[in-house]
DNA sequence: CGGCTCTTTGAGAGTGCTCAATGTACGTGG
DNA sequence: CCACGTACATTGAGCACTCTCAAAGAGCCG
C-alpha cells in the first residue's frame, strides 16, 4: 500500500497531457512536475479522509478513484469518480487545509502526489498555472452542479441513459455503437446516485431503447431512443 | 428590470468585505472595483440563460439570487441561492465563456456585474486576485458537492434541521435560539431539493423536536434533539 | 375589506431503498 | 483442467419516502 514509484517516461508523458498541465510553458512544466511524487495504491485502500490535514493533492494516472462522503450512521455518498488525467484534492488548499471528503481506490491505481506548499508558492508567482487550475476548479464545479440537477430532475433511467449517450460520445467519436464501461458496475451507481440494485433494473429496463450489456460490454442500437427516455 | 444604479458608499463597502474582496491590497481593490457596475433587478427578472454568451459575473449586494437548471419538460432544478456578499456566474469564464445554468432573482436584489475581459487581464498581472478568485470557486465546489452528499443520505427532515442549524450557527453566534428565515420558503424548499409541500411537512414534524415556525421566524428550544434526527 | 400569493394539509401514486436469495464471473488451488 | 470460493450482479418482495394534484387556510398589500 501507498508505494512509493519513480516516475516514469509514460507517467510524465499522462501529466503533462493533463488539463492541469497541457497548457503551460516548458519550464513551467518541469517546474510544476518537480513538485510531484508517483506512487501506486491497491484497491479499497483509503488515500485520505474527510478532516485530514491536507499536505497533497493528486492526479490520476491509472485506475479510477472515488470519493465520497460518510453519514454519522456510516452510510457512504459518491461525490465524484475520476479517472486517468482528472486531478482531485486540490480544493482542499482553499478551504483550510482540510479535505472535505474521503478519497479511495476503488481499483489499483498509480497517482501523482503534488505538494501543497511547493504549488502554492507557483501560483503566486505563475499565473499561467493560477489560470489552469482555476479551470480544473470550474470544471469540478460544473460538474458537482449537474450531479445536483441531474439527481434532482431525472429518474434512475434517464440518468443511465444520459451516462451511456455521454460515454458513446467520448468513445470512438460517435461512428461506434457500442463500448465498454471503464469500471465495476457498483462503482457506477454509486456516482450516479443509485443503489447498485437500482442500477441493474434500469440497464434492463433499457433494454426496450435499444441497449443490450454482457458484462462490462454495452451496445446501444437505437441512440434516438435513449434521448428520448 | 436591469436597472442602472450609481454606486454608493454603502455599496463599495459591501464589496470590498465580500470573500472575493477583503484579502486584496488597497490598489487593486480600487482596479477590481472599476471593473464592476451596479444595477437593480426586480423579483423573477431573468439575469442570464443557461448557454448564454459570459461576459459578466456577478456580486449580489443585497436580496437573492436563485441559480437553477431546466429540464427538457420544463421542470426547475435548484443549484444554489446566493445571497448579499456572494459571487455567482464567475465559473462562465473558465468553460467556454458560456453559462452552464440559469440566473433568477428571486426578490428585488441589487447587484454588482463584472466585466469579464477586464477581470481576466487582472487575473494575469495580479496572482493575489487569482487566490481569492480560487478561493471563491472552492467554496462554490464544496457547497456543491455537499448538496450532493445531503441530498442522497438524508432525508427531508434531515435536511432541514441541518439547515436550521447551520442558520442557528450563522446567526447570533449561538447565544441566542431564534432567528429569521433568510427568504421564502419554496426558495429553502428548492434549495434543499424539496417540493414545498415536503418542506412543510418536514417543519411539522419537527415541531416535535423542539422547532416552532411562526411565518419566517423560527425558535429551537431543543438542538441537541435536531441533531440526533 | 377584497384579492393575490404563499403555505399548509390531505390523498394517492410512483420511485428507489433495504433485505434476502439466486445467478454469474473470475481467480485460486488442488 | 476442473472444482471451488469469493466477490459481484441480478431478481423479487415489501416498505419508506417524496412527488403530484387538489383544495383549504393564512398572510400581505392594495
Amino acid at each position: 500500500m501507498n508505494k512509493m514509484l519513480k516516475m516514469n517516461h509514460r507517467d510524465r508523458e499522462i501529466l503533462l497531457s493533463t488539463p492541469l498541465m497541457s497548457g503551460l510553458n516548458p519550464a513551467l512544466g518541469r517546474r510544476v512536475m518537480e513538485s510531484a511524487a508517483v506512487f501506486g495504491a491497491e484497491a479499497k485502500d483509503v488515500l485520505f479522509r474527510e478532516g485530514a490535514e491536507a499536505e497533497n493533492f493528486y492526479v490520476v494516472l491509472s485506475g479510477y478513484v472515488r470519493l465520497f462522503r460518510l453519514s454519522r450512521e456510516g452510510r457512504e455518498a459518491d461525490i465524484g469518480v475520476y479517472g486517468p488525467g482528472e486531478t482531485f484534492g486540490e480544493c482542499a488548499m482553499f478551504l483550510g487545509c482540510k479535505y472535505s471528503f474521503n478519497a479511495q481506490a476503488a481499483e489499483p491505481v498509480t497517482l501523482a502526489r503534488f505538494d501543497v506548499a511547493k504549488i502554492r508558492q507557483i501560483m503566486t508567482e505563475e499565473p499561467e498555472f493560477s489560470m489552469a487550475l482555476m479551470g480544473v476548479l470550474a470544471h469540478h464545479l460544473h460538474d458537482a452542479r449537474e450531479n445536483v440537477a441531474n439527481d434532482r430532475l431525472h429518474t434512475a433511467p434517464q440518468r443511465v441513459a444520459n451516462y451511456l449517450l455521454e460515454m458513446l460520445q467520448h468513445s470512438g467519436a460517435g461512428n461506434s455503437n457500442s463500448f465498454r464501461l471503464p469500471f465495476q458496475k457498483s462503482l457506477l451507481a454509486g456516482k450516479l446516485g443509485l443503489a447498485p440494485e437500482a442500477l441493474s433494473r434500469a440497464f434492463s429496463m433499457l433494454k426496450t431503447s435499444g441497449v443490450s450489456i454482457r458484462g462490462r460490454m454495452v451496445q446501444i442500437t437505437d441512440a434516438e431512443a435513449l434521448r428520448r427516455i
